[in-house]
DNA sequence: AAGTTGACGGATG
DNA sequence: TCATCCGCCAACT
């Protein structure tokens, strides 16, 4: 048989990735693709947030896009973007006006 | 069935 | 530094 089953999990792997951030960090759209054996899944991990809904408990705030090589970006819009800030700096992420994170002070893995 | 879309990322201008 | 384009991959129309 083929690997249906893979298939299957790879949502779940990407759910399984993002519960495992620790509070105060964040990882990038694409470093959490990397961690769930979706090497150019960025897209994949954007959709599947955004189709998972708040009953799942997901960090999602921890999930940031890269802006710069140090730098992440908050990539959700309107009031998401407003709840995501608040949830971060609660956990005590410093985010930027322009929402800006330092993935060199908050990353979960290191950068270079 | 084929084209469009998107909570992205990197390269280019 | 900012704006734009192309690539990636599944879901949606």
């Amino acid at each position: 048989m083929t690997n249906q089953k893979e298939n299957t999990s790879r949502n779940d792997r990407i759910y399984a990735v993002i519960r495992e951030i620790p509070p105060g960090c964040v990882l990038t759209y694409g470093q959490v693709a990397m961690l769930a054996e979706t090497p150019r899944g960025h897209r994949l991990v954007a959709a599947a947030l955004r189709g998972s809904g708040s009953l799942l408990r997901l960090p999602w705030q921890r999930v940031v896009a890269k802006h710069s090589r140090k730098k992440g970006r908050i990539a959700t819009k309107g009031d998401d973007a407003t709840e995501q800030r608040a949830l971060l700096v609660r956990e005590g992420v410093s985010v930027d006006p322009a929402g800006l994170i330092s993935l060199e002070a908050h990353g979960w893995l290191p950068i270079d």
